[in-house]
DNA sequence: TTTAATTTGGCAAGCGGTTGCACAAATAAT
DNA sequence: ATTATTTGTGCAACCGCTTGCCAAATTAAA
């Protein structure tokens, strides 16, 4: 009851506190960092350190602050935290599709390497448009530590006016001065294209992407090299960009130009195809041999079996959030960035969506 | 040139800037509402309500403020902002498995309904870890403006805890006390009761989820109930938890169980248990007819296409982030939180796993 | 013209942590 | 026993931004 003296003498934060404490404390009260140190009898930056710092506190009253923090229930406020160190232990991803199924192990692979090092993710779907793409671009470089960045639509000097000023990894793109790990499609499209030649094909379509992609325009180049190469007919068709579900709009195209056979730019387009195929009637690979791209969930038990170029995906993520870490590591020293590149290899995958050319 | 004489009657923290102003401004220096202010030659706090008090400041202030801050590429820091705030405006999604194209609507749904209102997305994926699931409950509230729980495993004890404290919403299941958001594939189990008894099956199996999750015990009550009033015999196998692909398993049980039709408690088991049977040599539907779950992408398109239940996933994801958001907004006022539910119905999707009972 | 009501902008105290620096106690060296 | 070294803690400033409160300036009312 002689509180009342305590107000007195007490210094106007401290009252402050007090009254904080009757206000907050019956229920929803977060727990901080001082009610830890208060309820020990410490300082804050005693509890920090204990918590935070190793060896720099005595292990008995190291002791005492962990048990009061469990016991109070005490959970470090992440913005706090991030505020004062400038680190987040958050990472971005932006992916221009989640719905793409493609992005799942990239994503999954991304993950649970963060987990490893305590960081999290952001996920950022920008739905293909570039204009959520910028805005991410120019916002999220202040909530994360460093971004993973996947089939990059954005334009490169944006990427690197971004990298300049934030540890970046690039997926599926290579830009002069920015880290990346990209999956080698192109030299694995060329053999794509040596199976189809072997099998008797000499009209071939390539059905590009939505989007112009840099992948998108690296396949089409190996892929025009090995068709002259190897003597056989390709022309590029597309991209489409219409409402219709993505592959239909290809399958009829490719079906227009009399090929006999056609390459996806991607999985997703090629099952649809499939699926238009099967609707118009044209059985595959009999009539056309369709080949896609990433070898997706769905890939090998759609119907027929795609034959399509195979991947380790999981370990791209993985490889590119190691990068990334290791950039976010060395920022301190990091004059010079160390604009590393991984490529990773594809292998073709032949199942049952490509076969012999049948004379008509 | 007369600056010389700010220096002297300057305030103490003004000529801290102004060396710091020296230090970093060259390269790196994160833009922040102070150097805007020095900039126009107002107050800090001026800047932060021209930024994000409407009506506060005069409007050529605020232009001039404006201004500025896009020359100067202001950025706001969004940890500073969470920290006085109290918003972070960031939610977190708590899934069991990105591996599942199940969650890609509901994380679509989620992130698109979530930009909308300016907010972010946390993507935890637990891949099914129970730990890994309570240490992100445990952390995430803090570092979050609430969170989404999809298809929880978590003990329901637990979540209560967490919705004391953090606006909840939970999807797929259903706590007293917690708002959710779930697809009534219960009472559309029984419709597939109804079809495969319509087709002659009386031995129908039941193979249950890896973990027993809500939804999954919901919807064996269900077909139990309805294969008792519909007079077929019905059991339940399972969960396996097997090293082995999921799916295969339980395709080698079902057809052990000498059943004509088996139920699979999702369509990633099913489809890989098509996949199971086609290399057994088991045709289906004629030697048995296989019914799967939420219509994932894959099942219009695996051989045979999928029998299975479809629902507004996406919608769902948008509806749960709706009742998140409200939460959000009226916590102020929340002292009786509302624990509001919302049951979507899902619909039987007959495709061509299903068939008549061929008698050997 | 004087007084009251609005606007407009600044001051300064935080939010919940971290950290350089100072200081007292404990241990080692002279 | 006295001085020089280690620890072990506390003080207080600070991260970037918000906000309650106050004062000066502008406008409206008396």
């Amino acid at each position: 009851m002689q509180s009342g003296s305590d107000t007195d003498d007490m210094p106007k934060h401290a009252q402050r506190d007090k009254m904080r404490d009757i206000t907050t404390s019956p229920r929803g009260g977060t727990v901080t960092i001082s009610d830890v140190a208060r309820s020990v009898g410490v300082a804050t930056s005693t509890v920090s350190r204990a918590l935070s710092t190793p060896n720099r506190i005595s292990e008995p009253m190291r002791k005492r602050i962990f048990a009061a923090a469990a016991e109070l229930g005490y959970v470090p406020n992440p913005q706090a935290k991030a505020l004062t160190s400038g680190r987040t232990l958050r990472v971005a991803l932006l992916v221009p599709d989640i719905t793409n199924p493609y992005f799942f192990d990239l994503i999954r692979g991304t993950q649970s390497q963060l987990k490893q090092h305590g960081y999290r993710h952001i996920l950022v779907d920008s739905e293909n448009s570039l204009e959520v793409e910028a805005a991410a671009l120019a916002e999220l470089p202040g909530s994360v530590d460093g971004l993973i960045v996947m089939g990059a639509h954005p334009p490169f000097e944006r990427l690197l006016e971004v990298a300049d000023r934030t540890p970046l990894v690039v997926i599926n793109r290579e830009i002069e001065g920015i880290p990346s790990v990209v999956v080698d499609t192109p030299t694995a499209m060329a053999e794509v294209v040596a199976h189809l030649a072997s099998l008797g094909h000499t009209d071939i379509a390539y059905l590009a992407g939505r989007q112009s992609s840099w992948s998108c325009q690296m396949r089409w180049q190996a892929i025009e090299a090995a068709s002259i190469r190897l003597g056989v007919r390709c022309r590029k068709i597309g991209p489409f960009d219409l409402p219709m579900p993505a592959g239909a709009a290809e399958a009829d195209a490719a079906l227009e130009a009399g090929v006999t056979a056609c390459i996806f730019f991607n999985d997703l387009l090629a099952i649809r195809a499939l699926q238009r195929f099967a609707a118009l009637g044209i059985v595959v690979p009999d009539r056309m041999s369709v080949v896609g791209c990433d070898d997706i969930f769905g890939a090998d038990f759609c119907n027929p079996p795609l034959t399509t170029l195979t991947a380790p995906t999981e370990q791209v993520g993985r490889v590119a959030t190691d990068m990334l870490l290791r950039q976010i590591q060395e920022q301190p020293t990091g004059q010079v960035k160390n604009p590393y590149r991984v490529k990773v290899p594809a292998r073709l995958t032949i199942r049952s969506s490509t076969g012999v050319r049948k004379t008509r």
